[in-house]
DNA sequence: TTTATATATCAACATATCTTGATATATTAT
DNA sequence: ATAATATATCAAGATATGTTGATATATAAA
């Protein structure tokens, strides 16, 4: 029951589910292409990433200083079928802006 | 969007969980049995059942004084895979009570 | 070492949600 | 009509969640 209400939990938030969004469409990226994209606050930003990773649909892997976000995987049944839902809602995104800093990691 | 994060937030509390999965099991019921088996406060459980209606799991029908609600059928693939993993989180419910009521109307 | 950068976390405030008890509405029985 | 019953809704308070700005941590560069 905590690990099902904590997976809805992260599901119920609009920014949420347009940060699952585009990672689902742009695959794994890190947390300043993200900030730069959506234009949002870093700290704002985080918070929903680690919720969404709490929740089980994201993973981090870290290069540095860099934490490279992408959608976890394999996924079970329940998630895949609310990222196909999120995927048909067709939402509106913004694009990917890849902040241009130097020394930037190979994944 | 919106649709979505109503049926989202319509599941992102441990009581309405439970009641779904209370009339996933037992079918239609009317308040006053959930009331009964719940042990649950009649504007608390009146609220939770309209949640899940306007999250499109529940519906009701109306009859006399009493109102049945039962699992919305059909429902969509979203919802049916939400419901499956309600049913597998294998949740303990209390034992259903039926209300003595007399002249309860036949479905 | 000092400085800069990327990310995470904290504290304070604003907003949303849940619970309760009271009240409203609607139907049935007397 | 009045009274009883089933359900819905409202108002107030308690709790949870989201946003912001400040700070902490950790890595990399100079």
């Amino acid at each position: 029951m905590e690990i099902f209400l904590k997976t809805i939990s992260s599901l119920n938030d609009e920014t949420r589910i347009k940060l699952l969004a585009f990672l689902d469409t742009h695959g794994a990226l890190c947390v300043c292409d993200m900030q730069e994209s959506f234009g949002m606050i870093q700290s704002r930003l985080s918070r929903h990433l680690k919720i969404l990773k709490d929740g089980g649909f994201l993973r981090v892997e870290r290069c540095g200083t860099w934490a490279h976000y992408s959608i976890r995987s394999p996924l079970d049944k329940f998630r895949i079928e609310a990222l196909a839902e999120i995927r048909s809602l067709g939402i509106e995104l913004p694009p990917l802006k890849k902040s241009q800093q130097t020394g930037e990691c190979k994944l």
